[in-house]
Parts: structure tokens; C-alpha cells; sequence
DNA sequence: AATAGTAGTTACAAAATGGATAGTATTGTA
DNA sequence: TACAATACTATCCATTTTGTAACTACTATT
């Protein structure tokens, strides 16, 4: 299953770095966000509605995700304030993780289906 | 940020994908127990000590990955009965996933790392 | 009979997460 | 003045997740 020879040592690290992965951009909405920012620039209640999540996660999630340095929060010159979140370059690196596990999430749900037919 | 154009329905698509993901290895443990698994078959004592997890919720998360077909489960005849679980083919599906964590939780702390440094 | 090893389970407590509802602050409009 | 829009924040509560400690079941050994 390895590419990498995966003894006790490689296995440890590997194991942080997956804690790590999981700190950041782990639970519930994280990574729905970012795939939700992935189509352009949202405002707050855009992102609440899509998401379907409430103003309090979805305002504590934000600020989580700034300080990670992963989306950017701009306020906007209007009328009513309105205020921009959009995905910052270094989330850019997240693309590989977002994309195997909405590759996985496809063809698991394909594979569900499949068994539930026969 | 794309290589697939990323229109409200993909957007859609691959937030349900991503979802769905989690559903099958989110939380806590499910991933650092398929990091662990990937060294090779293991005894739940073995497993409960190098991921440091309690025998309830090692019990609760293996049962969960077998009914997803990500484990196996099998017992030996010793002379106190042991178990033996390991990753199935299927667990092999999320290899990208695994590794495309991996990689990214190891930049992420080298990044923080430097920035600490200075 | 008492003890030990393996693989759990049970009962209970603590903590993290999530959600509903209402309220604040600001500005503009009727 | 009252109301509306936007972006939150505060309060309170429900649910989920995680943890701790003790206990069971089976077998083998002393």
C-alpha cells in the first residue's frame, strides 16, 4: 500500500502531520467553506445560506480560518457594510487534499449505490 | 485555483463528495488508526497503545471502519483469543486522500516553524 | 482457588460541537 | 420615527464526542 517504506519512524510522522491537517482544517464546515470559496469571493450571508450554517458557527469558523491564513475578510464601501471572505494564495495548497477527498467522496457514494442496486 | 471549472453545481457536487468523506473518516482517530494500520495487521492492545486511544473509543471507531469495509477483523486461535485487524483493498482507495493529508499537515509545520523563527 | 493476559463492554462524567433565537451596531429609506 | 439590510454577538440549550474507571468473559498458568 506504500510508496514510501512506512516503518515506526515515517509512521509517527505521518501520523502528526494528519493531527495537523485535522487541526486546521478539520470538523464539520472547514473544508466545506473553503470549496464553497473555491467559486469566487462570498459575503457573510452568502456563505451562511450556501453553507446552510448559522451566522455564530459560521462567524467562528471564519475567524479560525483567518488566523490559519486560509481565507481573507475585506470590508467593502457600501451602503449596508458588507464584508468579502475569498480564499488567500496559501490556501491554494489545501487543492490536492480538497480534491482526493471529493474524488473519494464520488466514487464511495458510486460504490453505495452500486451495492444497494444488485 | 482550478482545474475543473468550478460552477455552482460542481460546487455542490464536490461539497456532497466532501461531506460524504467525512462521514466515512472524520473525527479524531479514523485516520491516524489507517496511518497506524498502514505498518501493517495489529492486535487491539497494540492499536489502543501506539495511538494512545481508550479501549471504548477504539472499539467504537474500529466497528465503524469495518461496517465501511475500510478493516478487517479477525480472530486467532491463541491461547488468550486475540484479534488481528488490517486495512481491506478497499482502505487502499484513500491512499491519495491519506497521503495528500500527510503532506500537507508536514509543509504546514515546517511553514509555522519558520515563521516562528523569525 | 488466585492471578494474569487479551479483548472488549458498561456506566458515568466532561468537553467539544452545533443550533435556535434574539439582540447589537451601523447606515439608509419610507 | 419606524423599518430594513448587513454583519455579526450573546445567551442558552441539545447533541455528539471523548474520556475514565471499573467490570465481564474466556483461557491458561501458578
Amino acid at each position: 500500500m506504500d510508496s514510501i517504506v512506512h516503518n515506526s519512524v515515517t509512521c509517527k510522522k505521518a501520523r502528526l502531520a494528519i493531527r495537523d491537517t485535522l487541526d486546521v482544517i478539520g470538523g464539520k464546515w472547514k473544508m466545506v467553506l473553503l470549496t464553497i470559496l473555491m467559486d469566487g469571493k462570498k459575503r457573510f450571508l452568502e456563505l451562511s445560506r450556501e453553507a446552510e450554517i448559522s451566522p455564530r458557527i459560521l462567524s467562528k469558523e471564519l475567524q479560525e480560518m483567518e488566523l490559519n491564513g486560509l481565507v481573507s475578510r475585506t470590508v467593502c464601501n457600501t451602503k449596508p457594510v458588507t464584508v468579502e471572505y475569498a480564499l488567500t494564495p496559501y490556501s491554494e495548497t489545501l487543492k490536492e487534499v480538497l480534491e482526493a477527498m471529493g474524488r473519494w467522496g464520488q466514487q464511495h457514494r458510486e460504490r453505495i449505490i452500486e451495492e444497494i442496486a444488485q
